[in-house]
DNA sequence: GTAATGTCTGTAGTCACTACAGGGTCAAGA
DNA sequence: TCTTGACCCTGTAGTGACTACAGACATTAC
């Protein structure tokens, strides 16, 4: 411990480590600015403390309801910013809650044909395959 | 019309334009390999046929179904080089409609979490923004 | 003749990472 | 003291599937 800035600080490791993430995923985030830059040990070493940590979480589990960088960037700047972001928060969470749906819809109708088609080609010994004929719009 | 090669063929805007496809989309997937070059005019321009045009459609359709580049790759490979390709094909179709599955999955997950937390939210004037204590993990 | 439109090429930008290459630093063991 | 191996640093390039643009050449209409 040879320098003072290291007191009760983990490295970019131990914090990855901690919080399930890539090692290299802590360092875009810095970069992209959604992470702080923490302060440096004397080699010039990342020291990060608890409330790095935290800030970490919250942009991880928000990608993992599948928010996009830059919502997270929204969301985090109404945590900085504001005393009472609830309403903002919600409108950004409902917008994405309306664009998944979307997509589930979009999966779905993926989900229904394909399986429809599979189910045409049986055991693959047909001649004229449905998949194909489907793909050329020969047998939709 | 002072080029043999121009009889019937048409050009990259009308091929994009009949397909419902970007224009520079065509280009690339030709560059990729999916679509092979069409002949050019003496000037150098592309002339496309309907071959050409059956063979976008193709693509355009897997897209519209989820297929990636490469699954797509896989089965222009089946219809160019197999007689009875089906049941290969089947099995492409079978893992990308598990992948759907698999996606949905996770897009139902995020739903349900999300449509849980903006009712929580209510009308939004909540000192401590459900939203955003999910995310920090302090109310999950 | 010229203006407007079309086409050509290659390159760079998008999103959210991930994977290097090529170096510096540090702690423990021989 | 030296070395070994594990860690850390930076910047850059790659992924997938496009999309957009710059700068040049061709064609068409008037």
């Amino acid at each position: 411990m040879r320098d003072h800035a290291t007191v009760k600080g983990m490295q970019r490791a131990e914090l990855a480590r901690r919080t399930g993430s890539n090692l290299e995923t802590v360092r875009y985030y810095e970069k992209v600015g959604l992470l702080p830059e923490p302060p440096r040990t004397a080699a010039g070493y990342r020291s990060y403390d608890v409330a790095h940590e935290r800030r970490l979480r919250f942009i991880l589990r928000a990608r993992e309801l599948g928010f996009s960088l830059e919502e997270i960037r929204g969301l985090l700047r109404l945590v900085d910013e504001r005393d009472r972001p609830c309403a903002e928060a919600r409108d950004v969470a409902a917008v994405h809650l309306a664009d998944i749906r979307a997509k589930i819809a979009d999966l779905r109708r993926m989900e229904r044909v394909l399986k429809h088609v599979v189910a045409q080609c049986g055991d693959g010994t047909l001649p004229e395959c449905p998949l194909i004929e489907t793909l050329f719009g020969e047998a939709a």
